[in-house]
DNA sequence: CACGCTATACTGCACATTACAGTAATGTCA
DNA sequence: TGACATTACTGTAATGTGCAGTATAGCGTG
């Protein structure tokens, strides 16, 4: 049992889904907290049923087929188990990291379109939660008994995003005064910037100061 | 070559290193922006070398042999192409959150210890980047001429990790209030928190109020 | 009502990556 | 000089991804 077996069978505990549904969910839904591929979603129920923890049967619409799965008590057993178990660490791969901390190997230019792509991505996440909090709004929470724990969910989303959104920003300004990418290294706005950091300030914060008097 | 091939062949542009270096290396600098296993670290050299990209020799120490690792002249230009390639969209994963959607399924404490360690592993982490910044006050940069960079790269991580850590204070006070995890629904402070999100308003930033007069 | 297009509903396979165990030499401190 | 950490890897099973492939169903449109 991996935690994207966990993830399954919580989905499965919701209510059953057929293989295909599982897929659409777990876009929808597990995303942005347990990013997992098509293929994975429709092999892992089948794992689930092999252990016990879930059934399956075919249902049929005309001359087509498809898989329902269901939780068994054993999955619903195992589910509450794993609520105890040790939760593993955050792991975050932003590419466009690292094309920036390797940036002295192409142009600004190169640099600058790294953030846009970035910018992008994240900007169509932000704006696919800011419309799934509306929707909730009218109603339109597929298990409304569970919209706390959506929205806090949806929280850290956002929160994540604007922090995103705010650094690229900034990173734009700070890589817009440099003549090149190459050898710059510790400049004095670099010296001031690393300061504010070794003493665990936020440099961004300090921008749009809350008392600028 | 997958991305992470791309990020072993810009550290060997920097210096030769041996294959072991390469792994602590990979370990300190990327961690935060490319994660990868101790193992891929160690194979992806040797691929680069078949490829032509890098060229390798045994150097002995007593009875002890280690791999050195050196970029070629088509290492260098298959680099700069990657500088102008598509950017991959971020991959967050977070049990911790994982957890939370699905928190109904165990109790108020189990949330709250998967929040604890969530708030361990990222305060690891950010305490560990406030060091690095320190260091480079000290002069302390391996490669004192892309500080720039890595200050940058810093900035990222620091914004991130108190976000994150912002978020968790925030939550734990919300569920707080819950007396148990199952069936809330859209309660008076989760249709609150909602209709702030739905306007893309930060519910953590209000709190602190910039003007709170 | 045939045609194309999109959505539904998967499976197979090569390859990327991880986890874990295992091996062995070297350095270091008591 | 013995124990333990660090250096320096390799082998292998299991996990997960990307992509291609297959086939049916539903819907609009000329």
């Amino acid at each position: 049992m991996t935690t994207s077996s966990y993830a399954v069978l919580a989905l499965l505990d919701l209510r059953p889904w057929t293989g295909y549904e599982l897929t659409q969910q777990a876009q929808r839904s597990l995303r942005y907290a347990w990013p997992k591929s098509e293929r994975l979603l429709y092999s892992e129920p089948k794992k689930l049923v092999e252990l016990g923890y879930a059934t399956t049967h075919k249902e049929t619409a005309g001359n087509r087929t498809r898989n329902v799965y269901e939780i068994t008590s054993a999955g619903r057993r195992l589910l509450e188990e794993w609520t105890r178990s040790r939760t593993q660490p955050p792991r975050i791969e932003i590419e466009a990291l690292l094309r920036l901390l390797f940036a002295d190997h192409g142009s600004i230019d190169d640099l600058s379109r790294a953030l846009d792509e970035l910018e992008a991505d994240i900007g169509e996440r932000h704006g696919a939660v800011v419309e799934l909090m509306a929707s909730y709004l009218d109603g339109g929470h597929p298990f409304p008994e569970r919209t706390h724990l959506s929205v806090l969910f949806a929280t850290f989303q956002i929160e994540m995003f604007k922090a995103i959104e705010r650094w690229i920003e900034f990173t734009r300004r700070e890589i817009d005064e440099w003549p090149v990418t190459r050898d710059l290294g510790m400049t004095p706005r670099t010296e001031a910037l690393t300061l504010l950091l070794a003493n665990d300030r936020s440099p961004l914060a300090s921008e749009r100061g809350p008392r600028s008097n």
